[in-house]
DNA sequence: CGGCAAACTGTACCTAGGTACGATGCCCAA
DNA sequence: TTGGGCATCGTACCTAGGTACAGTTTGCCG
């Protein structure tokens, strides 16, 4: 486990309390604590940031420093009384997170790993709001599942997504229980029957680009 | 850390790779098996399924089934092939969670814990759509499209681009009227900005797969 | 039974891609 | 002026990936 390179998460907010809870949550991250946005600037790129809207000087939500900070930083908004409207604001500017900051510490932590693994989090009911608003307009095709499978055999479709994921030969062979040559083969039919010349190409096809 | 509580991991899926991988995920969780679809009633409710779009089996979206089983148990939808249409439909049948099925185990891990802790889970590239959805506005900015770009000058981003659609090293030398030695120190400090090991991984963080 | 496809493996080989040492000239801010 | 980022190029080197030319075993189908 890789705990050393754990971003620092910064937390900015005028409450006590929050500082405390959050650097609770997990004694192998360093933690430490913004109060003016004039430090954000200076922050280094792709820090954590958890920007607590009750703060003073936050800005509101159509100032352009909040696009900036967002496009440097990892930001998670926590208000104390979240609402799917500010929800959709602040992830609107950009923001990877948003969420309660008095949420309880296994949500909270779930937040930032979240985040911090370069997905974005949002609860569940500002999630099924948006759902609902979209749902009635849709194009109702399941898409198809598409034709290069149906070219492979069931091997060489395991060997072909693992491959078209970036899996090396020997990571393959390791995960079906085979001969990195056994892999070299499977790759060599599949590429001729896709007509492809290597495992980019393959990645482009199987993922829908060219 | 209460482990014992944790709740059987059930998975439907007819792949193979796909069943061990997930059940390597967590040593500590029971990892069951499921191929056919009659055994879903029978599972106690709040039993935790991963269900493999690929099966053979796999109803339509418009299925009733898919409410009941959702109703009664926390449901991830896993798509070997994502895509936002498809997710959106997932979810608005009552799914807990969408997400690609080879993903990596960080993930993966990440999203069971997600779903069993009640909230919902989607991935990045759905969940900005739904937002830019509700927004209205946001031409190209959403943080995914910029990402790999911000950290990049333009020459860098061209070279990124050709590279990441599969040109050779000799084609995009060409193409930039530059040499091909040029061109593979470009793609080195690329790789070394994004976190990259080459270019099959600079492609899928380019498309977005990854 | 014969034949054929699929899955699997071995050895040998070539090359594109990637890295490690360089180097040059340009531009711009401190 | 000097340092640093950017773009460009050279030579040498290593390796993963891909091919060629083998082979075995299994199971299915006419």
């Amino acid at each position: 486990m890789r705990r050393l390179d754990l971003p620092t998460l910064h937390i900015l907010s005028t409450d006590d309390a929050v500082f405390r809870r959050i650097s609770a949550l997990d004694a192998h991250r360093q933690t430490r604590r913004i109060t003016d946005l004039s430090e954000l600037a200076r922050l280094a790129d792709g820090s954590l940031l958890i920007f607590d809207t009750a703060h003073a000087q936050c800005p509101a939500w159509d100032d352009k420093r909040w696009r900036s900070w967002c496009d440097q930083l990892t930001v998670v908004v926590a208000s104390s009384e979240p609402n799917d409207a500010e929800g959709i604001l602040a992830m609107d500017v950009g923001a990877a997170g948003y969420c309660h900051i008095y949420a309880n510490p296994a949500t909270l932590r779930q937040v930032i790993e979240v985040v911090c693994s370069g997905e974005l989090w949002v609860g569940r009911s500002l999630l099924t709001r948006l759902l609902r608003g979209v749902s009635g307009k849709l194009p109702a095709a399941p898409a198809a599942r598409t034709h290069w499978r149906q070219q492979l055999t069931e091997r060489e479709i395991e060997v072909a997504q693992l491959a078209a994921h970036g899996e090396s030969n020997l990571v393959i062979a390791e995960q079906l229980g085979i001969t990195e040559r056994t892999v070299k083969a499977h790759l060599t039919t599949i590429f001729s029957k896709l007509g492809v010349t290597d495992r980019l190409q393959l990645a482009l096809k199987v993922h829908g680009v060219k």
